[in-house]
DNA sequence: CGCAATTTTCAAAGCGCTTTGGATCAGGCG
DNA sequence: CGCCTGATCCAAAGCGCTTTGAAAATTGCG
């Protein structure tokens, strides 16, 4: 079924039908309503290549997904993101469009996008460290929103991020006020401006209380279950080691426990350990009472309101850039505990 | 850039810049070279969208993804499997598009998607016993492919599926074989296809061997980390507690390593577990030796043969139905071993 | 060289929608 | 009654592409 034979069906015109179903005030309450009726009836849906032809829009936002070359790995806080955006979309009549990409070609798929006319804007996910997407959309006008944000990047955009470095500053307090004064850090890859964020926090927390910052208990990583692992493994074996670990993702803080436990240590007793939590819906970190003392930001709420920002961006783009800065709570969990007395 | 502006740029009717780009036979070699070239240096790509109203194709590809109602869960299995269905996607000039939807609106999803034009198949995802989405899509007549398969459903279907009676029957064969009788199964929703195959394998496995089917200690819910912890920790604590473990995603497994270290027991000496093992990218189960003995089959190429399936079905419509059955491998991990003595 | 057979190119229609610029119709007013 | 207004409705153009049917250019061969 489409608009002609709709038309027809009704005895009146393709203008009307149009009007009527798109809530324009020139026609009649009765018509309109014998319209919908009839759409109703006959499942009628415009189809979106055809209005977006003729209005000139997509009606569809990208999301283009990149995927670490080297490690061949997919962000495991990507379900969640696009279950948040994915409901805003729906409710705003847009379709989502994803498009997976290593590094190398990153930036054709972004021009692709733009050529064939395929969406309205997109959402960059993880920003790097000046990030080279942001001055790319710039140039070829793609409205566009960022998960994260992007360090060294002057030009304006639109962002919303968590608040990395205050999140890791505070986790990274914490432990110092109880007492742990060598804290290892087990982050994601520096390049990745969240990490180099996170980081940040944790020196300048350490810097504060007079504490250097020793690279031979920071590493940097994919976050996966295994690195933590190794990374919290090794660091153990070291001759002063940490008395608390900080991670950048609940996937390798599980590894970390695993580690812990393998060198006959209680966590949260002998080995103090607070991870990031992304509230992935598949990982809760706990019940009512968390396993990992946690800084905790859903990012499925996240991607809701990229999804927003988004699309108001695209209503109207004379709007100066957006900007959200979400703080992460800090929940106290099982795994932290007073430093252990030196004997 | 569009095709008109091309061609008048080239001194060319549309037409032949059309065929040139298409490949058509009927253009001589040099104009074809000489409007490729053009279009490189412009960067011209035709319109997703006026193609598809052109050819009636929407060359696109719809992935539908439920979201549980009641726990509001992301399958975590999905962006492996997006990631191996996008590449193929993207190799052959498809657009992917992402629809969430609970078990509520699904069916709407599927019709809207019909309706709409704005896809040319789907891939389904998490089919149920007896699911009612293969009826509706034969009924609307739109290509589709099944990531798993319905028990129940008569009608024809293309599926590619793991043999998930087959991995837990050999599983639990393993587990009979290292001297366990009691052996415990902390299964996804049973409503859910594959764990009803994956149960059937485990009791069928049991039976052959005149062991009973005990449902004290066999449980089902959404396999997250915590669900595998305190479904683990409850059955530990009954009289006759299992001296081993099916699980049904590494997730739960992780949950349930907790619950026996804090039972003070050792895994894979007091108590041995076996999981599947999606083979995700963020999870792995450990380097060289498996953390966990494990029936490990790859989501993410499961992703890449569902697309391939897809378009072959499309392209040629009379294609019977496909069906693709992968083996899962048993991987020896460190977390079985011999039943504990009965002292 | 001339004519038919090919090759190569093109104008125009059509895909399903929106939107512009009128038409038509009823009602109101002088 | 005639004319103007506002409310309804409509025909047709246009969005950027593919494809049909035909014209123009080239080639082959006697």
């Amino acid at each position: 079924m489409n608009l002609k034979q709709l038309s027809l069906k009704l005895g009146l015109s393709q203008t009307t039908v149009s009007r009527a179903l798109n809530g324009y005030p020139e026609v009649n309450e009765a018509t309109r309503l014998r319209v919908e009726r009839a759409a109703a009836q006959y499942q009628y849906r415009p189809s979106t290549r055809a209005k977006g032809l003729a209005t000139g829009k997509a009606l569809a936002i990208g999301h283009v997904i990149p995927i670490s070359t080297r490690h061949e790995m997919v962000n495991p806080v990507f379900g969640d993101f696009i279950a948040g955006a994915g409901e805003t979309y729906a409710r705003n009549g847009y379709e989502m469009i994803l498009s997976i990409s290593d590094d190398a070609q990153e930036e054709q798929v972004y021009r692709g996008l733009k050529a064939r006319r395929a969406v309205d804007g997109v959402v960059v996910h993880g920003p790097r460290i000046d990030d080279s997407r942001i001055r790319l959309l710039h140039e070829i006008g793609l409205p566009f929103v960022v998960h994260g944000r992007s360090s060294g990047v002057d030009l304006p955009y639109a962002w919303l991020d968590m608040n990395n470095r205050h999140a890791f500053q505070r986790a990274t307090d914490f432990l110092l006020d109880l007492g742990h004064r060598r804290i290892g850090l087990v982050n994601g890859m520096e390049f990745m401006d969240f990490a180099h964020r996170r980081r940040d926090g944790y020196a300048m927390a350490l810097l504060a209380r007079g504490i250097p910052v020793d690279p031979a208990i920071m590493q940097s990583h994919e976050m996966t279950e295994v690195y933590g692992y190794q990374a919290t493994r090794d660091m153990l074996a070291q001759d002063n080691p940490p008395t608390a670990f900080l991670y950048s993702s609940l996937v390798s803080a599980i590894g970390a426990r695993r580690a812990v436990e393998e060198a006959g240590l209680v966590m949260g007793r002998d080995v103090s350990i607070i991870t990031h939590d992304d509230d992935l819906s598949y990982l809760k970190n706990g019940g009512d009472i968390p396993i990992f003392t946690a800084t905790r930001s859903s990012v499925r709420v996240a991607g809701a309101k990229v999804a927003d920002m988004l699309l108001a961006a695209i209503a109207d783009p004379d709007l100066p850039p957006q900007h959200i800065l979400l703080e992460a709570e800090l929940m106290v969990g099982r795994s932290t505990g007073p430093a252990p007395r030196k004997d």
